[in-house]
DNA sequence: GCTGCAATTAACTACCTAGTGAGTTAACCC
DNA sequence: GGGTTAACTCACTAGGTAGTTAATTGCAGC
């Protein structure tokens, strides 16, 4: 019980940058997704991880390139996971299958994303525009869909006339609606998009739609 | 030229409670759903409709209690859109049809209220819920897609298993995303959702998608 | 053990922002 | 034409808010 011993929260963090730094990124993310861009507070956010507001403007230099930094942040996380998709050795039907769920359980398990997402269309995504590292790569998902589409209608069994970006639209709708919408959906027509015990039946649900929609009789 | 005539715009408004009430309505529902209900500014509201921050207060108590009128009033609208419906008289699959192209139509055509149900969703429906008019009615869309998928299965071309708050909401979701996500999808895949020239072709498949959903083969 | 610098702290500024107190004026009624 | 009151104006407050200035401290390399 001497001095010696460095207090659990001393007066003084101990110093380390890249702790700080990932910190303020991770707790800059929960804030902006729950209060919006200009609801979160660069005071709370310091306050939040015992540091001051003086280091948020030490490392990200304004409220707006830390912003831009945790949209950065928030990309690169759906990247990565798409990067790891592995559904080309499966038929094209049970591979868009696939590829749909992927979509739907990420959004399911990153509402957060999805609320950042939400923001930056209201601030009519000029914050990503500008950043210099999102636009530049696309969507591994993009590829991948194109591949399967070109395989479905070589086999004879996709109909439909849409493009990957198109496909990938559709299957973001719905699974983006379901999270990001959910309150006022709620609120309206009593049903919880997302209830646990309701979770399969949309997941097949969205594979279905998908699915009637590309091997459908398109002269209805 | 006499003083006899009411300047055009005199110092002081000509009273007016209605016309006061209703131009701030409009305006904040511009500036709500331009910069979100913490970006939006009172005071500028005030500014915009030559009045000033009291009158706000005077009939309205609160900026949240603007925001939730706001919202109110943005929803009184969509249902009236609703409650003018007519498909009917058309066979399901057309109804169906018909019904999803003016959930589309609507939609486009009114983004500010896309970006309020958005921004509402950001703050978990706080004020719809709170709201007393709001979630009383129903949505007359609910009633008319209920009695169009009875008379679908009854005839035997709805093979899928739906209710209409389901349907409901696949249709709202890619309707919705389309205009609500449109910025951060054309920044990331370089394609406008929103393009003139694109809209016939995304209101076609929002169409086929719907009705390859509910004919569709659901064994698969 | 000293030095240079990155990392951190604390105190501060200038402006903004929701909300209010209290008085003033135009329209309407009789 | 005088009284009543809803509609409106103006000046103000108290607390927040992004961003800054400048001093201090711990650590790495020597």
């Amino acid at each position: 019980m001497t001095a010696v011993h460095p207090p659990a929260r001393a007066a003084g963090r101990q110093r380390d940058a890249a702790r700080t730094r990932a910190e303020i990124l991770k707790v800059a993310t929960e804030e902006f997704a729950r209060q919006g861009y200009t609801g979160a507070r660069v005071d709370e956010i310091a306050a939040r991880i015992h540091t001051t507001k003086r280091m948020i403007y030490y490392y990200f230099g304004s409220k707006e390139q830390l912003f831009t930094a945790v949209l950065e942040h928030a990309y690169a996380g759906i990247r990565q996971q798409e990067q790891e998709l592995d559904v080309e050795h499966l038929d094209p039907a049970a591979a868009i299958r696939r590829l749909a769920e992927l979509t739907f359980d990420h959004h399911e398990a990153h509402p957060d994303f999805i609320r950042l997402v939400s923001i930056e269309n209201i601030h009519e995504a000029e914050h990503i525009t500008a950043s210099e590292t999102i636009g530049r790569l696309n969507s591994p998902a993009i590829e991948v869909i194109g591949r399967i589409l070109d395989e479905g209608r070589a086999q004879g069994v996709f109909t439909a006339d849409v493009d990957a970006i198109d496909l990938h639209a559709m299957i973001s709708s719905f699974c983006f609606f379901r999270v990001a919408n959910r309150h006022t959906f709620g609120a309206l027509f009593a049903r919880d998009l997302t209830a646990a015990d309701r979770r399969e039946h949309y997941r097949t649900m969205l594979g279905d739609m998908v699915l009637g929609y590309l091997t459908g009789d398109h002269a209805r």
